[in-house]
DNA sequence: GTCTATACCGGGATAGAC
DNA sequence: GTCTATCCCGGTATAGAC
């Protein structure tokens, strides 16, 4: 009997966690996190309820981890932007992976930005700390590459913050939209565009 | 015994009304709909909970009344823009009185927006059809104005229906934002130079 | 019109058998 | 690792005195 578990075991627990975080966040995004039961979450994965907290200790613990367990690595990636020479050009990566990332991972994104508000009261202390931290260090990028690109002379005079922030709004915008009919390309194309240049002729 | 309440009466129901109709938008901006229990409206409009009742016939009903008691007007007042035959006109426009109202109502606009995707497991049939109703005459507003933009020769060939979205997304994106620096004619400055020109230089 | 008291249900979470 | 049964709390809403 060693401490720790065999990786085979060990994968079965994480494929059935995954699963039921997937299963989680179609909920939580449908439904909301306060109007979902453990007892629908329960009916929906067809596992007991015994059984869902023998994996997860708490419902907020399910918010965290739909929170940081997809996110951690697409913010990752996002930060080579800040640090490209080109400020269009980091400026299109950051809208590109994001969209990707976003359309591919709709249901975790939706609870993410839905919930994000109430996160003081659903998290503890440390929890809290670090989606906050997360989040801080995924709009750094944005601004740094608003204020490389004003810096360059290729942005106009900005109020870097301001600006970050819609540029955020309009790279998560889909994730509210009920239906859209545009695909993943032709999205990133109008997100660029309308930043870029704004909807002005010329 | 009149059937209908003297003028006075009804004026100080509906004062009431509206003290408890901003104190409930406070809570649930704050905390959510769903994590807001009538017994903390009670305690914090220092109204028995009982009296709440006399007041509304049920929670639901609360949150109809923030949905559509200030937006009635607003949305009258929007509609005007779309029979403007300047487009840029008519834009700044919506962007402007849309902003103020923002700013003026905060706690209702966010709400509004943050409960938004769950009206449909919250309000019965007749309140859900008039919201929803409601939106889509609003968005109306904004796709004609930016169709006339387009036929008039003023902006590009853009997927209306998208843009409109994002345009959406830019004028509500600060009632999401914990803080803000700028004041209300900044913050309608920096969405009409985003939206029209975009973030490049000339 | 405002209060107290309470009905009644559904929520999160756990104990303990298997 | 999965199940049943249950605890206990807090939720919405109401009845009825004043």
């Amino acid at each position: 009997m060693t401490a720790t578990k065999s990786p085979t075991v060990q994968r079965n627990r994480e494929n059935k966690k995954s699963f039921i975080l997937d299963t989680a966040a179609r909920l939580f995004a449908e439904y909301g996190y306060h109007a979902t039961s453990m007892d629908m979450l329960s009916e929906v994965t067809e596992l007991n309820k015994g059984t869902l907290y023998y994996y997860y200790t708490s419902k907020p613990d399910i918010l965290f981890d739909i929170c940081v367990s997809k996110t951690e690595k697409h913010y990752r990636v996002v930060s080579a932007a800040s640090k490209m020479s080109d400020a269009v050009e980091g400026l299109n990566f950051i809208i590109e992976t994001s969209i990707n990332f976003i359309v591919e991972n709709r249901d975790y994104c939706r609870v993410y930005y839905q919930e994000d508000h109430f996160f003081e009261s659903i998290f503890d202390r440390n929890q809290l700390a670090k989606v906050r931290q997360q989040q801080r260090r995924f709009m750094q990028n944005i601004y740094t590459v608003i204020e490389n690109g004003i810096s360059s002379g290729q942005f106009r005079q900005i109020d870097v913050k301001t600006c970050g922030r819609h540029i955020y709004g309009i790279i998560i915008g889909p994730y509210r939209w009920r239906d859209y009919s545009l695909d993943e390309g032709d999205l990133i194309e109008q997100a660029h565009s309308l930043i870029l240049q704004g909807i002005r002729k010329e």
